[in-house]
DNA sequence: CGGTATCCACTTAGATACTG
DNA sequence: CAGTATCTAAGTGGATACCG
C-alpha cells in the first residue's frame, strides 16, 4: 500500500482511476501493518460477506430469513456462519427478542457501516465495467 | 444496491461513513443488473486475488517470482490459479519474453487499475480500523 | 524460470434431520 | 423462526516431480 505506483499507464487511465478513489493514502504503511491488514482484508473477502454486507447497507434491518431470501443460493448453514463470523468481527449487530417463535433482528454496526461505505466504490466499478470483463474473457477463452 | 440505506445512525457515523465514499451510486441498479454484479463480486472476493491486486498496484510490474515472494504464504499452484484467472477477466497483462530461462512479467490492465482504484478505500478502511476489529474479536470471545 | 501434472490431506459447503 | 448437529460430496490447496 504504497502512496503512488509504477506509472507507466496512460494519462487516462489514471485519470479514469482515480474516479474511484475518495482518499489519498495517508502514508506509506508500516510493513507490520500490512500483514495484519492483508490478513484482515482476507478474511473478509469471502463470497457471502461482501453480499450481505451489501444487503444490509441497502435494506438497514433484516430478520434472519430475510436476509436468505435477498441473498440468493446461500445456505443456511453458511449464512448462520458468516453472520456470526460478522458480529464478531464487530460489523454487525444481532438483536434477539424474547419471544415465541424467536425473532432476531441484524443490522449493520457503526463498524459495518463504514466498511459498506468503502466497498461502495467496488459495487460501482463492478456496475460500470462487468460488461468488459465478460468481454475479457469471452476473448481469452476464443483465444484458448 | 440502492441510493441511501435505512438510516438509524448517528449523524457522526453517517458522516465517517461518507469518508470512505468517492461518489454517489449513478441511481438504483437494475435487479438483473445486480445478480451479474453479485456474482461478479464474489469471484474477485477471493482471499488471493484482492492481496495480488494490491501487490501490483504497489510494484507496478512484477515477474512471477517476485509476486510469489511479495505475497508471503501463497503457493506455486494457487499464485498461477489466481494469475491465470486474472489474466482471463481482463484485470492483468502477461508479458511473455521469449529466452531462456523464461521470463514473465504481470502488470495491472487498466481495468485492474481502476479496480485496484476502486479497492484503495478497503484497505484505508482495514489500516484505520483493524484495531477496532480486534477489540471486537477479543470482546466476542471473552463473552462467549 | 515459470510453469504443468499428479496425488493426497484437509477443508468446505450443501442436504437433511432435529430443537428451543 | 432461527438456529444446531451430523453426514457426505465436492472443492481447495500443499507437496512433489517433471518439462520447455
Amino acid at each position: 500500500m504504497k502512496k503512488s505506483h509504477a506509472s507507466s499507464y496512460s494519462a487516462d487511465d489514471l485519470r479514469r482511476a482515480q474516479t474511484y478513489k475518495a482518499r489519498d493514502y495517508p502514508q506509506d504503511v508500516d510493513p507490520n501493518i500490512e500483514g495484519l491488514v492483508r490478513e484482515m482484508i482476507s478474511s473478509f473477502a469471502d463470497k457471502w460477506t461482501v453480499v450481505i454486507l451489501d444487503t444490509l447497507w441497502d435494506e438497514g434491518t433484516l430478520r434472519f430469513s430475510e436476509i436468505a431470501r435477498h441473498v440468493s443460493g446461500i445456505s443456511q448453514k453458511m449464512l448462520t456462519q458468516t453472520l456470526r463470523r460478522m458480529e464478531r468481527d464487530g460489523l454487525v449487530v444481532r438483536k434477539l427478542y424474547a419471544c415465541v417463535p424467536p425473532k432476531v433482528e441484524y443490522s449493520l454496526s457503526p463498524l459495518g457501516l463504514t466498511l459498506s461505505a468503502a466497498f461502495c466504490n467496488v459495487w460501482i466499478w463492478a456496475v460500470e465495467n462487468h460488461k468488459a470483463v465478460d468481454a475479457a474473457r469471452a476473448t481469452f477463452d476464443r483465444e484458448a
